[in-house]
RNA sequence: GUGGCUAUAGCUCAGUUGGUUAGAGCGCUGGAUUGUGGUUCCAGAGGUCGCCGGUUCAAAUCCGGUUAGCCACCCCA
């Protein structure tokens, strides 16, 4: 058989997983600077936490797990004979992959409600799954990394992640935009322009504005069903570059005006001119998970044609599904694979990302080869990264073999090196090779 | 879910209006070199041309179907 694996999933190579965790390690240590601590949740979840959190197209995208057994047993006959996939979904699959971090987490926060002390600030990095179709930088199985705290509307925390984003981004060395929006003030300018029912609508439309121009968002709206003045009205109030601006044309929505106050608030927070990256008001970021209610973050590469590399806001009842209402949250997240592959594009990884092999013992026949895997032994005691050609062939093929493994240094062991003790020491990289005893190529190599 | 493109050696790809034995580079194995790699030179192994069917004297090449991958849309990290 030829062997494969399931579309939108990857194999990764050794010099793939250590740039991977650069990149884990790097978000890692900043949460933890800010306080956030880890916890990790099942893959799986029952598909009744999963369902209805993500809007419909969410829905479709999620993956079920069959049920074990005879599962046709139980299947819902009305919906089998029907062919009605959508009603014999909850007959035949109990559980489903997770989707993302954040309803897990909302979750896990409310069967442990007793025990968690508020406000909760957590950090997860694990993958999720989205059965979407793949393409570039879209993956049916990926990483993403969360930081959530819930228990507090302060908005001193939209600062800290809009802090915690420029930061990440600024030790890996990418550059970035941060986007910051409000959905009150999506929801203000929908009222603003008599449509508030046409809210979803509106924001679809006005996502794509920096894709598909002015010109394609009236149309696209006009599609939707949103009449012409209110086109106009939206069209007007897009135009506004900044809060101050912005604010005049929300006058008569009390809701966009309180979407303005508390991105203003964070403006505040962060004050002018403390962040590597741009961290920008922009009024056409919308970002269509349903649960968000208050602020909204995207984070797009610079110079890099790529989705977002990450986003998040807050959500003001996600725990109130769960049974625990009146609990606010936000959060945001890291998009590991996207921020790899702009990353591997720009090519901004470090050279020493992998922990590289030192040195290679390499022997002449059966009994060098057993006094060579002896002085190895040593020199892991000491802490060197090192192993040992795994039997005593021609020298020119072991030499290759220590080639490809990229290692600074071969220890050549034949008789003449095991009686003086004097190992032949060469360094690959100049080709010189010198008789040193063992204790003095493990001084050589420490260090 | 909708549309477009692609499928030939382990990998990346070439293959003319359909025409004898399907090629290249890289990689792999061996040798030049029985105590020394990278560079070079020589030789060798490796292919049911994604799969099924059709047209034809003749198909990698044309047609239909199918599967898989990629790209775009929807949506999203």
């Amino acid at each position: 058989m030829k062997p494969s694996i399931p579309k939108g999933t990857r194999d990764f190579s050794p010099e793939e997983v250590n740039k991977r965790n650069y990149i884990f390690d790097t978000i890692r240590e900043v949460f933890v600077r800010y306080g956030y601590q880890p916890i990790e949740t099942p893959a799986m979840e029952n598909l009744s936490t999963l369902t209805g959190k993500y809007g419909e197209e969410g829905d479709k995208l999620l993956f079920k797990v069959l049920n074990n057994g005879d599962f046709l047993a139980k299947a819902d006959e009305e919906a089998l004979d029907a062919r009605d996939s959508n009603k014999l979904i909850s007959s035949i699959s109990k559980r489903g992959l997770r989707y993302d971090l954040t309803v897990p987490f909302a979750r896990y926060v409310v069967m442990r409600q007793h025990e968690v002390t508020f406000p909760f600030k957590r950090y997860q990095i694990q993958p999720v799954w989205r059965a979407d179709r793949p393409q570039k930088g879209r993956y049916q199985e990926f990483y993403q990394c969360d930081v959530d705290v819930v228990g507090s509307d302060s908005l001193v925390y939209e600062a800290e992640l809009a802090q915690i984003y420029d930061e990440v981004f600024a030790k890996l060395g990418l550059e970035v935009t941060i986007k910051l929006n409000n959905r009150k003030v999506l929801a203000g300018i929908a009222e603003a322009a008599g449509i508030r029912d046409s809210f979803m609508d509106m924001t679809i439309a006005i996502d794509k504005l920096d894709k598909i121009g002015m010109e394609g968002v009236e149309k696209e709206m006009a599609e939707r069903g949103i009449p012409q003045a209110g086109i106009d009205k939206i069209k007007n109030i897009l135009q506004a570059k900044s809060l101050d601006e912005l604010k005049p044309l929300l006058a008569e929505s009390p809701t966009g005006l309180k979407g303005v106050e508390e991105l203003e608030t964070v403006f505040d927070y962060l004050g002018i001119g403390d962040s590597t990256n741009e961290i920008a008001f922009d009024v056409t970021l919308a970002r269509g998970l349903s649960y968000y209610t208050g602020c909204i973050f995207e984070v797009e590469a610079k110079g890099v044609k790529m989705g977002s590399i990450g986003g998040g806001g807050r959500y003001d009842d996600l725990t109130g599904v769960f049974g625990m209402p009146g609990t606010s949250g936000v959060g945001v997240s890291f998009g590991a694979e996207r921020i790899f592959d702009v990353m591997e594009e720009l090519k901004l990884f470090p050279e020493d990302t992998a922990t590289r092999l030192k040195a290679v013992f390499l022997a002449f026949d059966d009994a060098t080869h057993r006094y060579a895997f002896r002085c190895l032994r040593k020199l892991r005691a000491a802490g060197i990264n090192a192993e040992i050609y795994p039997e005593p062939t021609k020298m020119g093929k072991q030499f290759k073999y220590v080639d490809k493994r990229n290692a600074p240094y071969a220890i050549v062991v034949g008789s003449n090196e095991m009686q003086s003790g004097e190992l032949g020491f060469k360094n690959m990289k100049t080709g010189a090779q010198e008789g040193l005893k063992l204790e003095k190529i493990i001084e050589r190599l420490s260090g």
